[in-house]
DNA sequence: CCTGAAATTATACGCTTGCATAATTACGCA
DNA sequence: TGCGTAATTATGCAAGCGTATAATTTCAGG
């Protein structure tokens, strides 16, 4: 018999639900994922083991929310620098750079993304958030490039902008993924400058220097 | 007691390591990290359990030699194709049209080093591996492409080959990762079309045409 | 102020894990 | 041919796993 047993609140289910996908991926994200146990979640969010099945029917099923809630954050983190106003090139411009950026480039991102990659391809929800988070960032390159090259007078063929959406996305992969992996291997706005010369090099375009600029 | 112990022959220390090797392997790509455990990895390398602990130090040194066998691989199947005579233009575009076909891309490779990766950060000869891997890929494209552009007369500064190389080394990883993450989204050759094209596009070389081909 | 039901905690269960150790087997060498 | 020993198998162990369920607490509505 427990001397106290403790107190407890009860609370919104989205806040109970949101504060248990938080603990996920801080642990995953720490010690990996064989560190985010049932136990550890809950201690982590500040309350007891039952809560996850109570909230989810299994934690398969909360991780499959962490998951979604993770790739959400580094889509919107890139989404809102692309639909600021302004000219076109900007606003690519600025899709790239917070691509290339902390906290999108970061080693706690790119570790939960890897840990979260093997349950993808035996589970159909997981691998529908992948699909999905792959294709909405190519599609949005896309037409950042076609509006691009259309600003700038040199509009191209869409199986073109296909191609370079690809390309450019495969750099841009490439690049956020090394700096996560190797942080100390880049200076600081490296990658983002890397990527904007190779993105103008693939698709032809050229990115101004802007007012304020050195 | 058991009715009848398994009948076994002594083995060459290296054979038995080679095949707790392929078996981890094996595992950790099929049932991912989770499901490479010491009996699982024992019983498809057809031996008992003890074996692990007999000729590795613990479980996570297996792995360990595990990563460094699957990286080491990758490596050779690349390296075999640049390695070979012929002109320093078609060295390059070997060696990147490897990196950009099957075997190296491969959802099973890609799945694998996902689920490496996060024992890289909490473990320092994984650590080493990693960057002595990484480094030793972009050195490689690094020198290939200086061949290549003083071959062609277009010779560059050390600075200007190094940006290149990252660059070049970021298509070719984010197009290998997404090959491996989603093998439905591209034709056969597609990656490898798309890696030289971008490659050519970033450095400012040509590849042309070679005999035979169409 | 009660009371009922939902929320929350605590605990128990069956399995699996990595590792340690005991029991047995195979094989080189006298 | 038999012996000793290293190689190999089998078994035991404590800890941790995800889940199920019982016990308790909170809180809204009469």
């Amino acid at each position: 018999m427990p001397s106290s047993r403790r107190s407890f609140s009860r609370e919104q289910p989205e806040q109970r639900k949101e504060a248990l996908i938080e603990a996920t991926l801080k642990l995953m994200a720490e010690t990996g994922p064989a560190g985010a146990t049932v136990r550890a979640i809950a201690e982590t969010a500040g309350m007891s083991q039952g809560m996850i099945r109570h909230y989810f029917s299994s934690k398969e099923d909360l991780i499959v929310a962490a998951y979604e809630r993770h790739m959400h954050a580094l889509t919107e983190a890139t989404e809102a620098q692309a639909s600021q106003a302004g000219s076109a090139e900007d606003r690519l411009r600025n899709f790239i750079v917070a691509s290339l950026t902390p906290p999108v480039v970061d080693a706690r991102a790119m570790a939960l993304w890897a840990g979260f990659i093997h349950m993808v391809r035996r589970d159909q929800a997981m691998q529908d958030t992948h699909e999905r988070t792959y294709y909405h960032f190519r599609d949005r390159l896309e037409v950042l490039i076609a509006a691009a090259r259309r600003e700038a007078g040199c509009a191209a063929t869409p199986a073109t902008n296909r191609r370079h959406a690809i390309a450019c996305n495969a750099v841009i992969d490439g690049l956020w993924l090394e700096g996560g992996a190797l942080p100390e291997a880049f200076a600081d706005s490296e990658l983002a400058e890397i990527g904007l010369t190779s993105v103008a090099a693939i698709t032809g375009l050229e990115f101004h220097e802007r007012k304020g600029a050195p």
